[in-house]
DNA sequence: AAAGAGTTTGACCAAATGGTCAGGAACACG
DNA sequence: CGTGTTCCTGACCATTTGGTCAAACTCTTT
């Protein structure tokens, strides 16, 4: 079976069941200390059947971790060279931080594989990600250089911007086990420091 | 045997041994990633002997981590009421960013503990360290008050000094793949960079 | 409605893995 | 040096787990 491009109405039910249910499961146990059984389980499949539709339990998380790789550097992307650099950097910020809130579960799927090495996305990271954080670091220096930006290495704002938004998501129950909310009021709070923080470090004087 | 206190000079030697290997491989793959076999052979025991010093993996984890958890915030206590509190605040930073250098398998044992829930943690970071955290959010909000201090949410100040700083341990990988760096320099702009953005955001104006 | 393609599953397998145990080797100590 | 304690290991076991397969079931199409 071509699974590259899914044929039928059954086909595009089930890969897309597995997909999700895999996200769940590989997102709260890691590769390893997830089951086949509970993919399965989760999916509300047997498991030959998942087997029908991957070749392995690597398959699955291959094809889930490819298919988010976009999504998730897609909000670096939107950053725009003619928009105000505060304000797309605070932008960014802050769309990071919503994609911390609503999709933490491929956050933290990201942060279990390259944790342990990122043996799956090794070339991901050395090739199209570097390439993309070189070209906004470059924008980011330029606009330093106007004077529009205070002055601040790029590459390491970048980072600084991943974890601080992230962090919401991988660290999940610390966070709650510290601050102890109701719900997820403290995301109103955290988005307000960040956005502070952000503006007095990036706005020049 | 009692094992909450070595006694004969075998007992202790191997004891270590195993942590320091337990550490290395748990560090990597996780807990289930993890195999007895793997911390056997790199304490160059054999799988019975670990067994004979612990009972089970669980205990080998459990006694990992909650033997590093003090080392692991002590730089937290050791912020100053009497100092000047923007230098108190930015040397905790560069301390936080010392220990990801220095202990990056540390740093990534409670990373793949707490983005996978904590499961043997959470009382921990329920009581003893939430009563630090919420200590020292008082200590600079007291500052705030008066003035040293620029206002900022304490709480979320401290989220974005551990986030910003043990992302060079847990996201090594990621950020040695986009910076390349030949050996550690890296640290050194790290360094520079989270100085100088703490001291902007904190300084009162 | 029959054929053929697509889908599902119970039964099964081999390997890996956490853990046990009886007995032997090494060590400490009088 | 002898003896009791500590330390170590090979062989073994039960369970879990990723994966296979033949057979059966279901859906689509003509």
């Amino acid at each position: 079976m071509d699974m590259s491009r899914p044929k039928t109405r059954i086909q595009k039910k089930n890969t897309l069941a597995i997909l999700e249910a895999a996200l769940e499961v590989f997102s709260q146990h890691g590769f390893r200390g997830t089951t086949l059984d509970q993919i399965a389980q989760a999916a509300g499949l047997s498991k030959p059947n998942l087997l029908y539709y991957f070749p392995s339990k690597e398959a699955i998380h291959t094809a889930l971790l490819m298919g988010l790789m976009d999504t998730w550097i897609d909000p670096l992307k939107e950053m725009d060279k003619d928009g105000n650099p505060v304000d797309e950097i605070v932008a960014y910020v802050l769309r990071k931080l919503e994609m911390a809130r609503v999709y933490p579960r491929e956050s933290r799927l990201f942060a279990n594989e390259i944790v342990q090495g990122a043996p799956h996305i090794a070339d991901q990271i050395k090739g199209p990600l570097r390439n993309l954080v070189n070209d906004k670091a470059e924008l980011i220096r330029g606009w330093a250089g106007d004077g529009k930006l205070a002055e601040i290495d790029p590459h390491h704002l970048i980072f600084s911007i991943w974890s601080t938004t992230q962090h919401y998501a991988d660290f999940d129950v610390q966070v709650r086990g510290i601050l102890q909310p109701e719900r997820d009021e403290h995301f109103e709070a955290a988005s307000a420091f960040l956005e502070t923080f952000y503006r007095r470090v990036l706005t020049p004087k």
